[in-house]
DNA sequence: TAGTTCGACTGGTATAGACAACTAGTTATA
DNA sequence: TATAACTAGTTGTCTATACCAGTCGAACTA
């Protein structure tokens, strides 16, 4: 029951291995996080080379499905935040829009819970918050204002190094909060004051205000994160009517 | 001016190679399509071994700067045409949620154009008109009912295998018309019976209706694709307040 | 005990060569 | 003339080997 690789298939050898990996992560009998064999290991076991497995995982690797670590080992990837909530990331979106995401902070600051912020947090009104303002960019260009606001009892020590980092990363691996799911709400939106200053448009212009609450597996809120995106630029035309 | 590789550099060989055809590309020496020096040629004239060229090389073509043609050559690749209007395919997006993307083709036919056709594609009301419509799937769950409408005489010989291919492609390619741009509508609709009974949801459920019309060069219109989008799927929740 | 060195592991880079599969043009043949 | 065979080019696959560069623990040393 081992030896499932024939070299004489018309199929690549490198091809082989790599379904015979891919199989294994998606029975589980390869876990998140779990070490591979190693490079050598497959190349002795099946009798072929080392390169030719190379190849197989390189493919692999950029598939998304391993990791490596140089001078540790190879391991199954994790799936992405974003991917478990089946939300796309803005830096994702405009990458598949061909365009460069980039991402301005421009506030980051502890503040008090006013009354649709505090309710979605689960919070009472008055208890602190860190509230996140950042500008996303794609070519340099102003498209979207995101604010979040997080708990500040909830995510302790929060700070600007982190945000510019990955917080999802720190809430899940130094908090030890489980991420587990996220409701959106769409609506559409006409830019006020400070939203049209940021993104250089007219008071007034359509835009898209998009809501985002994310849950911790015991069903606490983690975050709430409002964007309001440039209808204009989105080349979205807003209009209210019904069908 | 030639010889930009330094084998003594920390910086890898492959990975010199690989800025070195990028750089080509991004100046606009490599023109899109045309073929650039083959492997052997490159090992030869830098004095480097063909598989560390083969390894620039295929990072190139999984970052989609280059494709390969066996028996061929390697070749500048396009930029996707989605990438070109700024918009995201179906495919692309749901591949960024996770999800696995599939379609249905349920129908193609020639009818005839009414008034909202007719005037988005320019011709008039009566004229020959394709219609293909297709449901969107993620995952096996269908999301969205898709509806493209193109002028007869515009895209001549259109047929089933075209349209379950790549009709932008077909469109540049064999009828040489260049696609330019396009806008995008999004309005908040609920379901009528047919989009309810495709994608299996409650007549009166709030879909999202994205609208999008894509034209040529000359201007005139090629294409109007009418996608209704399931809310309750996409975990948009869509209230028409307005902020 | 604390620190260092060493060795055995990991993946990363690079070589030189071989043959297969495919493409396209040229040449020889029926 | 049409067809087949050849040829020279391309990428595709695979081998066997070498050495570099991190990681980590065990053994050695001050």
């Amino acid at each position: 029951m081992k030896n499932m690789i024939d070299k004489y298939s018309p199929l690549p050898i490198y091809y082989q291995i790599e379904e015979a990996i891919k199989g294994r992560i998606e029975k589980g009998e390869l876990q998140e996080g779990e070490m591979i064999p190693s490079e050598r290991e497959y190349a002795e076991t099946y009798g072929i080379s080392r390169m030719t497995v190379r190849q197989a995982i390189t493919n692999l690797v950029n598939d998304g499905y391993l990791t490596r670590r140089k001078g540790k080992g190879t391991f199954v990837a994790n799936q992405k935040i974003e991917q478990k909530l089946g939300l796309t990331s803005f830096t994702e979106d405009m990458k598949a829009r061909g365009l460069k995401p980039s991402t301005k902070l421009i506030d980051f600051q502890v503040s008090d819970a006013r009354g649709k912020i505090a309710s979605g947090l689960g919070i009472h009104p008055g208890d602190e918050i860190y509230e996140i303002q950042r500008v996303r960019l794609a070519d340099n260009i102003p498209m979207a204002l995101e604010t979040t606001y997080l708990a500040a009892d909830l995510v302790k020590g929060l700070n600007q190094r982190i945000v510019q980092g990955s917080l999802y990363q720190y809430v899940e691996e130094e908090l030890g909060l489980s991420i587990d799911y996220a409701t959106q709400e769409l609506e559409a939106s006409v830019a006020r004051e400070t939203e049209s200053e940021v993104l250089r448009i007219a008071k007034g212009t359509p835009v898209l205000l998009i809501r985002r609450y994310t849950y911790l597996k015991d069903g606490r809120p983690l975050e709430l994160v409002q964007s309001i995106y440039r209808g204009d630029r989105y080349k979205f035309i807003i209009d209210m009517q019904r069908g």
